[in-house]
DNA sequence: AGGGGTATTGATACTTGGTCTCATTATGTG
DNA sequence: CACATAATGAGACCAAGTATCAATACCCCT
């Protein structure tokens, strides 16, 4: 439901306002990642009457208190997942969307061993899974 | 040097034609990650007349061919990176732009892990490690 | 070496994803 | 309940990339 993510943005310091309640309702009733342009297409379809620039600028909000996260997609384009604030990477299942999460499960040895091959010291890393989901498995 | 480009691009069986070599040669001389930007502004100072879409037609095609790959950097600019065809990550210097590759070194036993936990087959993968380069750790 | 089919080119228009500005409106604090 | 201030929507703007298309340049063939 919208109500955590409005908990987390009241939480955060932000005005509660009209237009956020309804977009924090339109990410909640999507499941798995969408695109900007999805909100926006949405929001146009109920009438809403909230601006382009308001959704980008919740999205914004939404990253930075780590709510959602900006995915690349592998054909390029990008797309939101409402997440948990806490470090962890994303799973996609480049047939129907759906997205898990994985928390660490090895991913510091690696980024460890590079360090070391390379001198290189690391401050952060981005790592992106993609594959099939159970069900679009299940589904062929 | 731009040879190794224009080598590649030969084997690929395209033409070799002049905007191709200059802007081989463009790409060649620069070190470290560089933007589409960078490369038209890089030809427009040198008023080699190539135009905008020839730069990302030649970068679409080296992309191809694994000779150059995209990166997303933390800042959610896109960068293109030259390098060698075969599978590997890179670690991206946040101060100085300079690139280094590392090849796989544990990543399987982190994507085997996730795709136990969470059900998924995982088809592919995209790691980015950002952070210092042994110069610029020196250079504080 | 030269002709010619075809890949490639540059100009330009367009698209997509996102940011900026600014006058108007709504929020929540006191 | 008033008011300072955050947030809004409209629309211009920007950056990165794609599509179109007539003109050009490769390079294969002989």
């Amino acid at each position: 439901m919208s109500d955590e993510l409005l908990r987390a943005l009241d939480q955060a310091g932000v005005r509660l306002t009209g237009p956020r309640r309804e977009i924090a309702a339109l990410i909640a009733r999507r499941n798995g990642h969408f695109t900007a342009a999805d909100l926006i297409a949405d929001a146009s379809k109920r009438r809403l009457g909230v601006g382009r620039a308001t959704i980008f600028r919740l999205l914004d909000l939404l990253a930075e208190q780590g709510l959602v996260e900006r995915v690349d997609l592998p054909d390029g384009r990008h797309a939101y997942v409402p997440c948990e604030p806490s470090h962890h990477h994303h799973l996609v299942c480049v047939a129907c969307g759906a997205i898990a999460e994985v928390e660490d499960c090895g991913i510091d040895a690696v980024t460890a061993e590079a360090s070391r091959r390379s001198g290189f010291s690391i401050e952060s890393h981005r790592l992106e899974l993609f594959g099939r989901c159970p069900n679009c498995r299940a589904a062929n």
